[in-house]
DNA sequence: ACTTGTTTAAAACAGGTGTTTAGTATCGTG
DNA sequence: CACGATACTAAACACCTGTTTTAAACAAGT
């Protein structure tokens, strides 16, 4: 029975990070404990402390998000800005509502980031900063030698990550503002909304600037679904 | 010694919303009442519940927020599209990072948008519907009669919404991943690289609807500083 | 069998939680 | 003044919090 049975600080991680998630840290040992079918005691024996529990959970969050979404490495063969970016989207989407799956770590993430706690901001800074970094690159490839200034790019940046934010963070506006929203609640579609919107303002700005725009129109340069299989949604 | 005296309800409100606002519900009575000089029984007199003072901070911040800030009314005089899109954003960006005056019904009003917590639903989207169909109509008028199908005008909304939330919700973020944003952490320059990437938007979709598009470039369409001074900043 | 070390659980513990009670001061009105 | 209503508090209350203790179960080594 070696096969399915996972070690008992593995099931409390498990079930702790889905509680933390849902609850915050608000939520109790013995809630935590009786969900997971365990003793009280088992929380200060096995992590000496309901906060090291805690850390715990937000660290293994933070190792399966980039684990089970990866940003892809693209050195390799060379693909257009545009493509790269859309590929990005789709990802950074599939993060955060990642269906089927268990979603806990991404909630458990996003509260930190929302109201960060003691001991955890620099983990996660530098499960983001990577990310982002690489973000910032493909909008300044993007964006061409010519117009890549800081500002206009960490401007670009900041929607972007703003856009892909609310995703999450505006799920309960939404449905109380009434914005039904169901056609762009698909994370690819989200994507796409996004891609192309980047990718109409940095048109229109080659044009402003006296300079040559991009020569088709924008909705055909975006790769379709199949380009962009994710290689690893279906891990067991 | 009435004139700067408030009730002891008031004190109370006033307090324990900002007490929440920085600690969540978790905050405890007796922090509240002692921040506020008062007994630990104080909260069950007045309000009956703990919860209840908690509601009734919630309401208090809605009511502040559009009574400090509110959209303005422009019925009468016939003012561009983008202009009343510049105010509406201004006063929006005004409301979520309002220095000076304390800003803790903000922090509150966003706490229940991320987390919302049983009866307190109903009040927010009251609050937020009314506020979001003025902006929603204001998109609309900007997209123009031939552009303005409700997708369009559903997926510019959300985008400003998204990009305005942002400015909260990422403060956390921006600090972790390293981009200072300082030009950008000013109310108003935020709300104008809104404004001018949502009007780069507009424009370029009207261009690439074949028709003519808006005659002068889009940054010498807004107005300046000065003819968006906001009426209501400075009330005591 | 005896020991040794590792896991686990039931019970106890000290302190914090929201709430209630009983009582006191204060004020306006007859 | 007496009276009742209101505003408020100190102390007590029942419960919940995270943690520790005690002891039992178990496996492995000698």
């Amino acid at each position: 029975m070696e096969t399915e049975e996972q070690s008992r600080t593995e099931k409390l991680i498990e079930v702790a990070g889905e509680i933390f998630a849902t609850k915050g840290r608000s939520a109790t040992v013995r809630e935590i404990c009786s969900a997971a079918g365990v003793s009280v005691a088992a929380i200060n024996y096995h992590f000496g402390d309901k906060n090291q529990l805690y850390v715990q959970c937000v660290r293994t969050a933070c190792e399966r998000k980039q684990k089970l979404f990866p940003l892809p490495e693209m050195d390799k063969e060379p693909v257009s800005p545009e493509a790269i970016l859309q590929i990005f989207l789709r990802t950074i989407t599939q993060r955060l509502l990642a269906k089927g799956l268990q979603p806990w770590h991404n909630t458990l993430l996003l509260r930190e980031v929302l109201s960060p706690t003691d001991g955890v901001a620099e983990m996660l800074s530098e499960a983001f900063r990577k990310d982002f970094g690489r973000m910032d690159a493909v909008v300044g490839a993007l964006l061409g030698e010519s117009l890549n200034t800081p500002e206009r790019r960490t401007e670009l940046t900041t929607q972007i990550i703003a856009r892909c934010m609310f995703l999450r963070t505006g799920k309960n506006m939404r449905s109380m503002v009434g914005l039904d929203m169901t056609q762009n609640e698909e994370p690819e579609q989200y994507a796409d909304s996004i891609c192309q919107s980047v990718l109409l303002q940095v048109n229109a700005l080659r044009a402003a600037h006296q300079q040559a725009p991009l020569p088709c129109p924008v909705s055909a340069r975006l790769p379709q679904s199949s380009t962009v299989e994710n290689s690893q949604t279906n891990l067991n």
